[in-house]
DNA sequence: TCCCCGTCTGACACCGGTGTCATAATGTCG
DNA sequence: CGACATTATGACACCGGTGTCAGACGGGGA
């Protein structure tokens, strides 16, 4: 099996390479014979350009790297899956690139990313999505960028988020509204923008209801499975004990479920517990729990498609003709489970 | 900013392109005095060769690419870990391909990935390391690939895995030195050849004990949390009921013991209940299952590292020179958490 | 001294596409 | 009918590296 190049289909369709290529990248100034004549060299040649060579003569990789620092391996899938979505739906791959925020090598070791790959643009999510110094430094390099569930959406970049705040807002009127007036809550970790989100949705909804924000109800933590468990082994407690925990994330809500558990506290009786993210744990322990769900694949393919539009305008002629800040905010959606009574409806 | 390329470093040391392309990859016949004046112009230009340029010239492109179709997406996650690790250290990166296992066009979607990525490689896992389709398909290709936790060592691929169906019968041993005798069995998916070594592992156990295995004990399961909320119903309904469930993976034990904890049955005094693979739900769960942990991410950063090790060499000159059929087998690690009562030790 | 051989180096073609520009063919308008 | 714009096409350089080969150079043996 020879390898098909895009010679062979040049003299086999009786035309120039250039022809051939004009017909690839749908240029126009080729006349309908010629373009039928080299379609049919394709077909009957099984002709597939190859990606390594038109990269190297437009700079293009058609690839796209993904960047994350996340303990929450359904989290991660689920972006993956949705940025994959669009990628594919563009001839693109994706090429995914954890790393760690907190070292100091970050900038280094993106930088790095960027010479190895040369990937035509980023997805950034969190913790990276708000992540300053790393915007900076993309937007100076001018690398193509887009953003997922970032909150400071006060510049020109592509950034696909949903509403945290307005979620933790309902999920806590909830709470509010089943009779609970003293309702623990469990910050997230402070690197990521949602801990401050999800916190300003709980602070609203006690504000609007009329409740005292008790600051000794509040505790720190990071997202993980044993910070919750660290979380609650404080807030249980407690004298007198809430009667209900409202966690940042579903693993820190797992966590205190276990915990509750563990001290014999039947639940949602003598607790109730919500979390957020509705991430599988909420629905494969028991008592489920009550949690927000936001569309994360549907962010992150929105935020990719975006970016690859961006790429592609980047791409021909006109620098920046109009680079349209596209900001979108998707709603977040609250689920009702076990581990906090029925709502009245 | 200009863009360093070889012909900047060449100028600049000096030298020709081909001298520095012999410094870049370590060629030898190059006068020390000569690789010192290259190696400086690299540091003071600060150069990075473009690997897409590389790419081209000798047919390569420094991409490998992972198939998988789990629904676990932890397990994704791990396996997606160890073979970025292993890409890293070689300078190579990780494309992910998740695909339909039961789709007609599987064959299609991955030709289709190697026209359009022209990866380096590929890394097959579960349940695409046993699809004699696939594996015969990529050897017809000549395409390098290598095999994580695959069953079929009968060949001369690459392939590294652990040893499930030991795993299964350490864990089933465990439940009969605990006193079980009723021992349910929950199956995984029948495309996973994994399903069958556990089911082996089981029985063999029981063999080796003197329990006489019972079919109706044994239920079919397809790795999903819902098959194994299914399975639970089945089982706990039993009469008589049997005393210990052990679920082909977590989260069909997870299933299992939701389903018990809601029919009010103590865990694991009323029953026991024993899963597979420790996912991130086994120890967030209360009681936490006891269950087998497989070296996930090192299997795959072997068989990342050997298949890169292939490529390397398939690279330069010889063909076929010393095909090491590689294969590898690790050791699972049996955990015991409260789900089961404690080993006498 | 001459020849042979190994070491070191660069010129040049090549990988498989794309961009630029010249040119031929066709159409348009005064 | 000639001047000129427009469409269609190909020749050729180029992207940034690598492979091939020939030639310069210096040392050892006859």
């Amino acid at each position: 099996m020879k390898k098909i190049t895009i010679n062979s289909v040049a003299s086999y369709a009786g035309v120039s390479k250039k022809t051939v290529s004009r017909v690839l990248n749908n240029e126009p100034n080729v006349s309908d014979v010629t373009r039928e004549k080299v379609l049919k060299a394709f077909k009957e040649l099984d002709y597939t350009p190859n990606p390594i060579a038109r990269g190297l003569a437009r700079n293009r990789s058609f690839i796209i790297a993904c960047l994350y620092d996340n303990p929450s391996k359904s989290y991660i899938t689920r972006l993956q899956s949705g940025a994959l979505e669009a990628c594919h739906e563009h001839g693109f791959n994706l090429l995914i690139h954890p790393c760690e925020l907190r070292s100091q090598a970050l900038l280094d070791n993106i930088e790095q990313l960027l010479q190895t790959s040369r990937v035509d643009g980023l997805v950034l999510t969190p913790p990276f999505s708000d992540h300053g110094e790393l915007v900076a430094f993309l937007r100076q390099k001018k690398v193509p960028f887009a953003r997922v569930a970032s909150v400071k959406l006060d510049d020109e970049s592509i950034s696909v988020r949903s509403n945290d705040e307005q979620g933790a807002f309902e999920i806590t009127e909830l709470l509010i509204e089943l009779g609970h007036k003293d309702i623990a809550f469990i910050k997230g970790h402070p690197d990521h923008s949602a801990t401050e989100q999800r916190f300003n949705g709980y602070r609203r909804a006690l504000a609007e209801h009329g409740i005292e924000y008790q600051e000794h109800l509040v505790e720190e933590g990071n997202f993980s499975y044993h910070s919750g468990a660290d979380s609650a082994e404080t807030i249980l407690h407690l004298d007198p004990r809430p009667t209900a925990v409202f966690a940042s994330n579903d693993y820190m809500a797992a966590a205190v479920l276990k915990a509750a558990t563990q001290m014999d506290l039947k639940v949602p009786d003598d607790i109730a517990i919500a979390g957020f993210d509705n991430a599988p744990i909420a629905r494969h322990i028991w008592p489920g729990l009550t949690t927000i769900a936001q569309p994360v694949e549907e962010m992150t393919r929105l935020a990719v498609e975006h970016l690859i539009e961006q790429i592609n305008q980047g791409d021909n002629g006109d620098e920046e003709q109009q680079k349209e800040p596209l900001q979108i905010t998707l709603e977040a959606k609250l689920i009702c489970r076990e581990s906090t009574a029925a709502p009245k409806s």
